[in-house]
DNA sequence: TTTTCGTACGAAAACGTTTTCCTTTTTTTT
DNA sequence: AAAAAAAAGGAAAACGTTTTCGTACGAAAA
């Protein structure tokens, strides 16, 4: 530590530390010379305060936690953007956990978060969430909690997400109206909330067009790459293939361009792809990819400014927000 | 807060703070049966500590932080994922901070960092840091501190870097063995140590292969992507414009593709482009993207295991480690 | 038997703030 | 001129741990 505290201050000015203290914060008890002098003073010694003192002694931590499956991902990125710009304008610091995609990863990262060191946590299921006795645990310490994007289904809680269910629905009616009849859906894990809705989109897209809908063509990946590659792989080279791809997230289309690649299927003349992605690339990829564009930078931004509000008057503890940002389709040549 | 503390758990035991404490950290002091009994209280009560006053008491944080300049940004993403990786194995935890490539915001972070709030730092410099007062001052609190990939080049400290003057120098001479005999380089800052050792590099290429250096076609780009792609496009449309482009980031990579399909030039029959970058979709570009790409992840890996090193004996304090690892060159179409 | 030792626990100080309640001095009011 | 009020500052408790000393007591050593 830098060794400089209060006490020091105090005796370099012949002040008492409760006088130096009060000085520092501006209270009305201390007249302006002195407020002056202490302020110069801490200045010139460069004065930090003990973050921990302070924190113990006001029951306040100035600091958020941000639990998300993964970091290297465009989406939660751009989240974590918006998040750290809301955080730095509040003056607030920001501890993040990652969980990898693993439930008990996620488990004990709550648990650690009941301790008090943070003062509101902002969060994105993991794709093994299934129970969320962690989750209501947290929330019954008081301690403001914001879920977005992937929230949990079947709990009361303020949530940030986009409209995943018709982003899904048009994302398959793009597909249908592109030509496709036969249009597999690959997903992550149908334990996600996201994974639900966009689905149901899905489905209810298919139903309006009269096409059936085939279990063969709904693939669950896993958290693993090269099982996921294998799996897609399979999907694209049985003979009644499908002739469409809805990816509900980034990263499994970037796989299906791969298997493409190497199996030497042409997009979009042979199997049409539209995925809900965040890549800055994607009007350069060859073919550049038709996406569902989240807007992960605001859903960030939103997140963060709701729990700020929640830690800031707790008195309005009765009301659940629940906010819905759109997404934008973009239609390029993966679909066309 | 969690509201139960040692004091309410030691009552609930009938034993004194100090021993409930011991028997929670295990001490030699306490019996095995009593350990017993307060573990299962603390459990039955989920006893969480509270972090500040631990904290406080030990002058630990368990916390280290993390100073980078963006995080929508591949390379730092992948360096964090790194980073967390060591931090949790090591049970840290790790506060984010983003410069935004603003000096300032640089300034006061470190600034505030010297309250002892973590207990060591990891920090990748700023584009516009041109004097390290504050983080020599950082450095004189005793914290540790690592650098990496954009470190200081007037200060002795540890540093973890790729080989950027090679990389530098192959990527240049890779364009040159392709056909190109007007070389752009395009870079963020004049003041970034990377920018230099790279740019030295791409200087010495030249030079081996009796190409003259060309004022006009060294770029200094700023953080204004809409200004930045005037840059380039003004560059590419120039009658004498260069036939190579040799990028120190990935993202004016990625400029120049826009601004090449915006101006119909054709890569790579036109111009021949290669560039520092961790795109996961560098490959399925049009046409795919020629990289040096940086081991990210070890880097993240690497910066955090030294600072854990500093941190646990400070014993070594007199040792400055340079850990240097390799960036590969991958050659796809974008350079044929 | 006395002394030494080891085991198991408790009392209290300390970490550096913040905040509540005093105290002293000066100014204003009547 | 006395009383009241305001202004400026100080003493001390509190936040919840950790850790340094004690202390009590039974067992082993002398």
């Amino acid at each position: 530590m830098s060794g400089i505290n209060l006490k020091r201050l105090s005796e370099e000015l012949g002040l008492s530390i409760s006088s130096v203290s009060k000085a520092l914060r501006d209270s009305y008890e201390i007249s302006a010379e002195t407020k002056k002098r202490v302020l110069a003073m801490a200045e010139k010694l460069n004065y930090q305060p003990n973050p921990f003192a302070s924190s113990l002694r006001r029951k306040k931590s100035i600091t958020i936690a941000v639990v998300i499956p993964e970091i290297a991902n465009n989406f939660f990125a751009l989240a974590i953007d918006g998040i750290q710009l809301v955080a730095q304008q509040k003056g607030y610091h920001v501890l993040t956990y990652l969980t990898h995609e693993n439930f008990t990863n996620e488990e004990s990262t709550i648990k650690h978060l009941q301790g008090g060191r943070v003062d509101g946590v902002l969060i994105s299921l993991c794709r093994d969430t299934a129970n969320i006795k962690h989750l209501s645990s947290l929330h019954e310490t008081g301690i403001p909690l914001v879920f977005f994007d992937r929230v949990p289904e079947t709990m009361e809680c303020p949530t940030v997400t986009t409209d995943d269910y018709e982003s899904g629905f048009k994302a398959t009616e793009h597909l249908i109206k592109a030509g496709c009849k036969k249009i597999a859906c690959l997903s992550l894990s149908s334990l996600l909330s996201i994974t639900h809705k966009r689905m149901d989109g899905y489905r209810d897209a298919l139903k309006k067009y009269k096409l059936k809908e085939d279990p063969k063509l709904i693939i669950e990946c896993n958290n693993d790459n090269a099982a996921n590659l294998e799996l897609i792989k399979k999907l694209l080279s049985k003979k009644d293939r499908p002739d469409g791809i809805f990816s509900t997230v980034e990263k499994l289309a970037i796989s299906s361009y791969y298997v493409c690649n190497e199996i030497k299927l042409k997009i979009p003349q042979q199997i049409k792809i539209i995925s809900f992605s965040n890549l800055r690339t994607a009007s350069l990829l060859n073919p550049s990819l038709s996406t569902i564009t989240q807007p992960a930078f605001e859903i960030g931004k939103e997140s963060a400014s709701l729990l700020f509000r929640m830690i800031e008057k707790k008195t309005f503890g009765n009301r659940i927000d629940k906010i819905v940002l759109k997404s934008s389709l973009i239609e390029r040549n993966s679909s066309k």
